[in-house]
DNA sequence: TTGTCTGCAAAATATTTGCATATCA
DNA sequence: TGATATGCAAATATTTTGCAGACAA
């Protein structure tokens, strides 16, 4: 899907969301939504209040903040969390479900998908009574280029 | 195992690795390495100090955090992260490899063993030429008594 | 018009660090 | 004795919150 396609898409899901929770669809919101589609990948606040401050100097980080609560809420951006002692988001709407690989030399990330691992754990989850809402798997070493 | 022999044997291993990085086995660390032990289950450094306390009320958080490094780096404790914004620990020297299932409602952690999940992950991580070293997943859910 | 938002600065939370003094080997 | 460790307080880093004025519906 192309960048604009996709941003049209985000919109319309965010204030749909927004409507539903009789909130309003600002400016600054509308701003940071835009910037977090066109990051890409993974990205932490900060270096979104960064982009957003290119399109609109005066977007504080208190709006970021609270504006990426909104985003999760919406399921228009998934958190994750690597392990660095911060958060970093990245696009969940029109991006399927996946786990990471983090590299401790270079902290390049990669994602892959696996139903046989997912069934797994489903079947795992069952034999202890617990019903699965999401995971997070993570396996961190060394990429081909560091190892 | 019973708790003096599990201490004992963790006393001898950490000393141990003291010995190798020329670091001193100080009145503080055994203090604290005995409560971490005592501990049982996952303990975050607030709650280590707050033991810690109680059997030397001199014991600084600084100690703590610094003991804790040095613990991971032994590996006679292991550092997980259950997405609260803070880490927490658990004995890792006697301890096999498992995974956790965190209940969103009740905050229970169950701890589960898969080598079949394992395996898989190697698989995958060949694929992409990966080299893991360590993982980490976790099934975040509700628990029998939550759901 | 009115309830929601915003920016700002201050607060909260978890962890780390500088430094003078104390302690282990 | 000399290198390492400690407690304290201040510094970091990230995220959250209170508040008075601004804005969307």
């Amino acid at each position: 899907m192309k960048d604009a396609a996709l941003l049209k898409e985000a919109e319309k899901s965010f204030s749909g969301f927004l409507e539903t929770q009789s909130l309003k669809l600002t400016s600054q919101r509308r701003t940071i939504l835009g910037q977090a589609i066109e990051a890409r990948g993974h990205f932490s606040a900060d270096r979104l209040l960064d982009l957003s401050k290119k399109k609109d100097p005066t977007i504080s980080k208190a709006t970021v903040y609270r504006t990426l609560a909104l985003l999760k809420e919406s399921k228009i951006l998934e958190e994750q969390d690597f392990g660095d002692g911060r958060k970093v988001y990245e696009r969940a709407l029109g991006h399927r479900h996946h786990d990471h690989f983090i590299c401790i030399r270079c902290g390049k990330i990669i994602e892959f998908e696996n139903d046989e691992i997912e069934k797994l754990q489903d079947t795992e989850a069952a034999k202890c009574r617990f019903k699965v809402v999401y995971h997070s798997l993570k396996l961190f070493g060394f990429c081909q280029s560091c190892s």
